[in-house]
RNA sequence: GGUCCCAUCGUCUAGCGGUUAGGACACCGGCCUCUCACGUCGGUAACACGGGUUCGAUUCCCGUUGGGACCA
């Protein structure tokens, strides 16, 4: 019995996308709910483009999104020797001969092919004609073992078998003249080296996936299952980049989403298991399979993952969010409140109306700082005269309380509504405005409870103020 | 340009020959209500086009169109 083992292999060249991470998860995914192991492969032979802190990025955003690997990182550039015994060994069993094209040449083949609008193939001037023997392996190798003839299938788990004419298929590079091995022999190597047993990637590599399978032909090996699932796209519909906003996995942390919802998110983007639309990380391994993936491209829509995120928060334990909010708080250069167990009440009072951490942050504004600043409109439409005399008794009734709770809070309001025959907006709202600066917020007397006697009232007196100096013209 | 992939509401998708074409996000309205939000009820909105196959095509086949990827 083969255990199912998959590999997620990006190159460092930058942050952890949201392409990128889906990809994870989706061998993440198939691994755990097969049982199997998940590898993580760094492919680093580019050294001109691959750096060390985008590695560390990588490896940030995977522990993130609790995207938990087996084994790895393995680098490619440690694992260079490996490459070129494989190449050698390929060149003494003549499946791979020594190419001495200059570049320039080659190059101008190229342009001629393609002046001529010809398929730019390599022409094979260097293919032993008879068996040439092979000299270097410092010249470039390409493989000879190419067929003229024939079709070669790729037996896609996700896309069903894709056929591709073998004359549409020339010699490959799989050592450069310079002595590096290319993408498409590594990966292979690699991929047989570590026993990968299902290739889950990007459907961008399904056009390479013939060349590799004739690799696995030559080293001796019966390929593996490939699935490739479509790329994630833009508003425009061109493949998902910079240009369209943030697509690094850390921006959205750093935005104040959770990773549970971005995993939520991309799973459905692109695989569907009826109309569920919420999964926990248990249901998800359960219910993973490659044939609910389905074919097309997917464009990434921030709305949706807005919704889901709102709904985690919601969902998520007060103390929980009291946690996590900290660093965010911090960030708008709030001071850190001191009581867990007062944030967590502030909290509540302020879940379900955001939809990030960073959203809680900016509606708690008058919690977390005493230096509110008035909205000219809401105290315009609020804050009149009509309300100076309410208001002072609201004052006094509040300051009177004992126990600053919310019943007894709205007992207050009740008997002054009462007493006066008014409506409770013709006096929360005015109270809203004066404790909030804004005609917008929680309820009022959640608001109340959580401010506390003091601010409240200091707040409520300082609106008392402002509507007398509005009585006293000049 | 060549090769390959793809095609259901604006978006993500269900559908696997016979459905009033379902759900979700977004949007619009009602209800709830101290504002907002949540919740809830309802609404607008899709099978790209043309040929076949079939008693019957969203579904199967072939084209066209459109989009995407790879090749440099």
């Amino acid at each position: 019995m083969s255990t199912v083992r998959t590999r997620f292999a990006p190159s460092p060249t930058g942050y952890l996308h949201i392409g990128g991470a889906r990809t994870a998860l989706f061998n993440y995914l198939f691994a755990r709910h097969h049982g199997g192991k998940f590898i993580l492969r760094i492919e680093d032979t580019d050294r001109e483009r691959s750096t060390e802190e985008a590695i560390e990025a990588i490896i940030q955003g995977l522990t993130w999104l609790q995207l938990d690997w087996d084994e790895g990182p393995y680098r490619q550039t440690e694992r260079l020797a490996i490459y070129r015994d494989k190449a050698e060994w390929l060149l003494q069993q003549g499946k791979a001969y020594p190419c001495v094209c200059a570049p320039e040449v080659l190059e101008a083949k190229r342009k001629e092919a393609l002046k001529a609008k010809r398929k730019p193939m390599y022409d094979g001037t260097c293919r032993p004609k008879d068996r040439s023997d092979a000299e270097s392996i410092a010249a470039a190798l390409r493989r000879s073992s190419t067929p003229f003839t024939g079709t070669t299938i790729v037996e896609d788990e996700v896309k069903g078998p894709v056929v591709f004419e073998n004359s549409e298929l020339d010699d490959l590079i799989l050592v450069r003249s310079g002595g590096t091995p290319t993408y498409n022999f590594c990966v292979v190597v690699d991929d047989i080296d570590m026993g990968i047993t299902h290739i889950i990637r990007g459907d961008d590599h399904l056009a390479n996936t013939p060349r590799q399978i004739l690799l696995y032909d030559a080293l001796g090996h019966t390929p593996p299952q490939f699935a490739h699932v479509p790329l994630i796209l833009g508003l425009d519909k061109a493949r998902l980049s910079k240009r369209h906003g943030a697509t690094s996995v850390m921006a959205y942390r750093d935005m104040g989403y959770f990773p549970e919802a971005l995993v939520n998110y991309l799973v459905r983007l692109g695989w569907s298991h009826g109309d569920q639309e919420i999964f926990s990380r248990d249901e998800l391994i359960e219910k993973f399979s490659l044939d609910a993936v389905g074919k097309s491209a997917g464009i990434f829509n921030p709305e949706k993952l807005l919704w889901l995120n709102s709904h985690y928060l919601r969902s998520r334990p007060l103390s929980q969010l009291a946690d996590e909010i900290i660093p965010f708080i911090e960030a708008k250069g709030y001071p850190k409140p001191q009581h867990p167990e007062w944030l967590a009440r502030m909290i509540a009072t302020l879940a379900e109306r955001a939809k990030t951490l960073t959203e809680l942050v900016d509606l708690a504004h008058f919690y977390l700082s005493d230096d509110i600043h008035i909205e000219e409109k809401a105290a315009k439409k609020f804050l009149t005269r009509e309300v100076l005399e309410p208001l002072k008794q609201l004052i006094q009734k509040l300051a009177a309380l004992r126990d600053f709770n919310e019943s007894e809070i709205e007992q207050a309001f009740a008997t002054i509504l009462h007493e006066r025959g008014l409506p409770l907006g013709e006096l929360a709202q005015p109270v809203r405005v004066a404790l909030t600066g804004a005609a917008v917020s929680p309820g009022i007397y959640e608001i109340i409870a959580v401010l506390g006697k003091e601010r409240t009232l200091r707040r409520l007196n300082s609106a008392v103020e402002y509507l007398q100096r509005l009585d006293s013209p000049g």
